[in-house]
DNA sequence: TTGGCTATAGACCGCTCAGTCTAGTCTTGA
DNA sequence: TCAAGACTAGACTGAGCGGTCTATAGCCAA
């Protein structure tokens, strides 16, 4: 079992992991919903169900350093994810579809409240070490594409539209509460990079 | 003098304006840069220099109202710039990368604080009212670009990828701090857009 | 002058926030 | 068996939040 497991917390399940990790899930999937801003300590303690002393003993540094943990977590996780797919001789375009297909199931799965990504913690405090790792995140997911599809200078704008039409389509979705918008977007962006 | 002209709060040429009109501009201001959550109304007021008084008066309905006017303005203004735009007979891929040489001129203006649609507004409190307005901004972009682009199926994709592409790449380049992410991967989503 | 309306002004309230602190419990290794 | 560290537990604090309230200033018509 993975902390992904029970990202949408399922306090039945959330039993065998470690305080740690189960605070990373609820966090994650809390602020992947409601952005940083919008959540408060007190709803992921109760997402726990953990008092305050297990969340500052784990994370003196608080809230923030929570927030960065958990988009290390899916920062990796998506990293890996895109590696190991590339490792496979996959067109681009394909691994894209493939995770736009991953991330219409977590917005069903979540009844279209959360983002998949890490598009509503862009609203984080400005100049912080959170906005740091976002930023982190995405140069890394970025980078997969852009070696994957060759490293020139073509390939940088590809990869560039690969993470722009998935992070706006699951935006777009997300608001109309409708998965196809993502589809949509994403699969002529796929079609357009796998070109020549 | 529009409300634009000081969207980025410039207090000298803001008295011009009445206080309606200025709490508006700066909430706007405001909640592009830090999203809903991230703003308080005190923010908004010292941005004013106007009383708690005036904002529940012209807003009775307080944070939620104002967020809400604020919307509707920036959904009036880019849907009237599209339709004249439209109007003027110009290919769909045209429009979009004049929008998003336009955003990118905010970007800049900004510093990179603001994102120049509603992309850090997602960051809402669900099911409100607010939300509703968001949506109902996306819509109506959308469909100017989908009956621009001949109202067929294959125009809806086509704008689904405008979009998607044009709110993501604002997402990337505010990260980054360059405008460059955003200008590759609306290129690339223009030229695909403006394909046969 | 007066009366009423629009808008400004800001003190004030109750609540929730992130974070601190002390006490207690469980685990582990000597 | 016991001591020390890891972890849980939750009361407490001060600051800041959104929102309410009363008082007042400016303006125009009667």
């Amino acid at each position: 079992m993975t902390i992904r497991d029970i990202e949408t917390p399922l306090a039945a399940t959330a039993a065998a992991l470690g305080s740690k990790e189960r605070l990373i899930a609820a966090a994650l999937s809390l602020f992947q919903a409601k952005g940083y801003h919008g959540v408060a300590i007190s709803d992921i303690l109760d997402a726990t169900s953990l008092p305050k002393g297990s969340l500052y003993h784990h994370f003196p540094g608080g809230k923030e350093e929570l927030a960065i943990a958990a988009v290390a977590f899916i920062s990796d996780e998506v990293d890996a994810r895109l590696a190991a797919e590339f490792a496979k001789n996959k067109r681009a375009g394909a691994v894209l579809l493939e995770l736009a297909h991953e991330c219409v199931s977590w917005l069903r799965r979540s009844d279209y409240t959360q983002t998949p990504l890490l598009g509503l913690l862009a609203a984080s405090p400005g100049e912080s070490a959170l906005t740091q790792a976002i930023c982190d995140a995405q140069k890394r997911w970025l980078a997969r594409f852009e070696t994957a599809l060759g490293g020139t200078e073509e390939a940088h704008d590809k990869a560039c539209l690969a993470l722009a039409s998935l992070e706006g389509g699951i935006s777009l979705a997300r608001m109309a509460r409708s998965s196809d918008l993502l589809i949509r977007s994403v699969t002529l962006a796929a079609l357009h990079i796998n070109q020549r």
